[in-house]
DNA sequence: CGCTCGGGCTATAGAGCCCGAGCGGTGCCCTATT
């Protein structure tokens, strides 16, 4: 035992580090700033909890989810580390209130970028020394940041007001790309790298072609009397995990389904079943699975097609955390590429809409300095993920400045620019989709196309790699242990069960 | 882009077809408090 695993001993109680822990929490010690690309499962929390009691200053956690807030601060909690808090809309204004204050006593807060932006909360954190600024699931930067959650990129200048403190980024899947998106969002500056294989070698992957959206589902169910759950099925809308749920619940496969538009504790309830084993199947859109901590799910199926590697590799990962043998499917028939495709069209205002908005509805205020900034939005109903992020542009390009819209500011020219800068990002998520797609279609062997985008070789032997490979083995369909149907029950006999059981009784 | 849904038409009294409109994913934070 050396110095640092005796100081882990003291601090934490473990006894000795995991691969890759020890250098990532070394360069963090070394006041470097770090991005650490480490596998699901390999111990992230463990690379700031432990820094965060050697270094002076508390610890700043940005975090993408409440539920992964939540998760963590019960987890530190569980095994005795009292000191991590978190800030977010879950408390009232009088436990965040006591929390800000109280702030000095902890070595960890937890906080989401949004939260980050609050004035009264900044100025508070900035009278406070920061020892380190941690990142989690940093690939929300690149993956969210230039359109959906733009707090995302001003997380540079919260780390400039806090006093640059070192950074730590951490995610599981990060491209050669990625990895510098996060690195030139987030300021750092020469930055340590520490990059461990996103192979997973015990998770099995197979792609399943079909003509159409019919056979897909065929394809699919005479697939699931094979595989093993806990397992999660993803679809592209809301209303498919709904319908394939109840299919599967017909079939007799208990399945629930989840997505984002259920109320809070609907969700809550399902994830809870599903982390309880008490619901083998779960059909639910992307909105899950970020901070599902679960270990044992076997099986993860598509029934679409993500948007990118990236986002393929972060659904599937979810699987085999426990090391044990688990398997990927994705279902796919042509028609799955129009609706990703037609996502990332959304995101964007069109040429037409941008001059409609900043040209001719402005022309009208011309005489004016300025107008109030949201004036734009209301005007023209623009929603408001779209109206988020074209504010935080022309906030960037100075155009809105303290919620005004300042009209000499803009023009025809400045239009022409964003709008080309608009249509490039389209493009390179349109690149990333066509990546995929040509993956998910060709003959090349799925594991090597992964590795080779995330800028890895495969130099090793895997013993069942993916369907190209040939992954059905004998000896793996030997190991599969069919799964039990359940009898169908429906919701109305469910019910009567329930309210009314000397019915069913007789 | 491609589906689903609803309205309206036809041609006959209940149903079938066509066409256009609308929709499709991810999460923080919320008009303000200290």
């Amino acid at each position: 035992m050396d110095k640092l695993e005796r100081l882990l001993h003291d601090k934490i109680g473990f006894k000795s580090f995991r691969t890759g822990q020890r250098d990532i929490i070394q360069s963090v010690l070394e006041r470097k700033d770090v991005v650490a690309i480490i596998p699901t499962g390999g111990g992230k929390t463990l690379c700031y909890q432990f820094p965060s009691k050697l270094i002076d200053g508390i610890t700043i956690i940005v975090s993408p989810l409440l539920s992964l807030m939540e998760d963590q601060v019960h987890q530190l909690r569980a095994y005795g580390d009292k000191s991590a808090v978190q800030i977010n809309s879950l408390l009232s204004f009088e436990e965040r209130t006591r929390v800000l204050k109280e702030l000095t006593n902890q070595s960890m807060l937890f906080i989401s970028p949004e939260m980050l932006g609050n004035e009264y909360i900044k100025k508070r954190l900035k009278s406070l020394p920061v020892g380190l600024f941690v990142v989690d699931e940093a690939h929300c930067i690149s993956q969210w940041g230039h359109e959906f959650r733009t707090d995302y990129l001003r997380l540079k200048e919260v780390r400039a007001l806090l006093g640059s403190p070192p950074c730590l980024a951490l995610t599981a899947t990060a491209t050669p790309q990625v990895e510098k998106d996060i690195i030139m969002e987030l300021g750092m500056k020469n930055p340590t790298i520490h990059r461990f294989s996103v192979n997973r070698k015990n998770i099995r992957m197979n792609i399943n072609q079909a003509e159409n959206t019919k056979e897909k589902e065929e394809n699919f169910f005479e697939f699931l009397s094979t595989v093993e759950h806990p397992g999660i099925i993803y679809t592209a809308t809301r209303n498919d995990a709904l319908r394939l749920s109840e299919k599967m619940n017909v079939m007799g496969f208990n399945a629930a389904f989840y997505h984002g538009g259920m109320t809070k504790e609907d969700r809550i309830l399902v994830q809870y079943q599903f982390l309880n084993n008490e619901i083998p199947f779960i059909c639910a859109t992307n909105a899950f699975g970020m901070g599902v901590n679960k270990q044992n799910i076997r099986t993860v199926i598509h029934m679409h097609l993500p948007s990118s590697i990236e986002q393929y590799v972060q659904e599937i990962g979810r699987a085999g955390r426990d090391g044990m043998e688990s398997i990927a499917t994705l279902f796919f028939s042509k028609e799955d590429q129009t609706l990703p495709r037609r996502f990332i069209e959304m995101e964007y205002p069109t040429d037409k809409e941008l001059q409609l908005w900043l040209i001719d509805g402005l022309s009208f205020y011309r005489k004016e300095d300025s107008i109030q900034a949201n004036w734009l939005k209301d005007f023209f109903q623009i929603d408001d993920v779209r109206w988020r992020m074209l504010r935080y542009y022309l906030e960037k390009s100075g155009i809105i400045h303290a919620d005004l819209l300042l009209m000499n500011k803009i023009n025809s020219q400045y239009v022409n620019r964003l709008s080309a800068f608009f249509m490039n990002r389209k493009n390179k998520k349109e690149l990333c989709l066509d990546r995929f797609v040509k993956l998910v279609k060709g003959n090349q062997c799925i594991r090597q196309g992964i590795l080779s985008y995330f800028g890895e070789s495969y130099t090793f032997e895997q013993e069942a790699c993916c369907s190209v490979c040939g992954y059905l083995e004998e000896k793996w369909e030997k190991k599969k242990k069919p799964i039990q149907r359940m009898e169908y029950i429906s919701w109305q006999e469910q019910l009567q069960k329930m309210l009314l059981p000397q019915w069913t009784e007789r």
